[in-house]
This record gives structure tokens, sequence and C-alpha cells, in this order.
DNA sequence: TACTAGATTATCT
DNA sequence: GATAATCTAGTAT
């Protein structure tokens, strides 16, 4: 259904992470697990993390084991594990040795429901599977083995179906972190049900 | 509907 | 020994 051969290649992923950050909403990030199940869905929500100049970003006090894949080629997929419970999926952008990151925060489902719904049983709406990155790292059964796989794989992959028009994305202020609050670097898909934090305002 | 507490561990200081 | 790019259940309103 969503073919590797239009997929974005490893040249895309060594823009800035602003730039990819945007470009992402709207396009369709596609795994194929080992079980041969495809999950993918729409990503409504991202949040870039910079090299320099953010104290957010996980690259801010240099590298370390725990941050190293976001110092690799752009491309590559950072998984980590936070609070002790969740996992969080990012793109790493630039080029190697720069160290910065895509954050995807949510999307929605279009292929595998029925695995997504297995992995997360107590969640009763299709639009709610994969919304915040906690529920959607979980919903596609991503770990800390998924660290530093390629993107750019016949079996993980990201494709951009079609363009999603500017004043569909909207622009915010990052959630959840403590430092480097006002930088406006989140981005969303205007009116998307599956996009988190909307209860708050 | 709105707020708060608690979960739980890899990684860093 | 402290912290963290979160989520959920539970209690209060």
């Amino acid at each position: 259904m969503f073919d590797f051969s239009n997929s974005l290649k490893e040249d895309y992923y060594c823009q800035s992470p602003e730039f990819i950050a945007r470009d992402l909403i709207g396009a369709v990030f596609v795994w194929k697990n080992i079980d041969g199940f495809t999950l993918a869905g729409k990503i409504v929500e991202t949040e870039a993390y910079l090299a320099v100049g953010d104290l957010a970003s996980h690259s801010a006090p240099g590298l370390t084991k725990r941050n190293s894949p976001m110092f690799m080629r752009g491309g590559a997929l950072y998984v980590y594990k936070i609070y002790g419970v969740h996992h969080c999926i990012n793109v790493v952008t630039e080029n190697e040795g720069v160290g910065s990151a895509v954050l995807i925060r949510a999307m929605e489902p279009l292929e595998g429901i029925e695995t997504m719904h297995r992995n997360r049983p107590n969640c009763k709406h299709k639009l709610a599977l994969c919304k915040g990155p906690g529920n959607l790292a979980r919903a596609f059964g991503f770990t800390l083995k998924h660290n530093r796989l390629q993107l750019y794989s016949p079996n993980l992959f990201i494709v951009k179906h079609s363009e999603t028009a500017e004043e569909e994305i909207q622009t915010g202020k990052r959630i959840g972190i403590a430092k480097s609050v006002d930088l406006p670097l989140r981005f969303f898909l205007r009116n998307s049900k599956s996009v988190s934090g909307n209860s708050r305002k």
C-alpha cells in the first residue's frame, strides 16, 4: 500500500530539524514489524530538538552513551525511555556528529490498527492509539532494541504521500520540557483528533 | 471537566 | 542519588 520506492531517502534527513519537523507533518510513517505486520500512520505532531542553542535537547550536554544516536548521520531512529515507563521515537537529522533530532509525538493510524489495539488493550478509540509520544511507541511496539535503526529501509521508512497545506500546520511551544521552553519548535496538524495536549489550552 | 500523584528505570553526575 | 522530550487512574469540583 505504501511503497518503499517513494520513501524519503538518506539525504533528506540531513536537512535541519526545524525544516524536517514541519515538513513531516502529513507524511506517512511505515513499519513492518518482526511478525510481518505492517503498521502505518500519518504524522500529525512533531517537535524539533536542535544541536545548538537548545537546552532542552538531549544533545545539549554533549555526547553521552544515551544520546549517541542523535550524533549519527540523519535518518537513524533514536529511541529512549522516559520516566522509567514510556518510550519516545525520534528521527535523527543533519550530518554525523551534529546532534539534532525530531520527536514524533503523534500519528493518525492508517494500517495495522488491529495490532495497535493489541499493543494498547485499554485504548478504545482508533484516533487515540498513537496520541502522544509514549502511546505512539507502545502502539507500534518500539523499544530500546529498535534504537539506531535506519529509516530508509524496506521495513522502516517514511513516505510523503501528499503535500500538506501551510495553513493546516500550527506551530507552538514544546511540551513537557523545563529548559528552552519558549522556542516555537512544536508542529502539529490543525484539527487533528490525534494531536496530544488538546484538552488543555 | 480539572487537577494531582504515582509509576519505574536507563542514564548521568 | 537525582532526574526525565509521559500517561493514567483517581479524587475533587
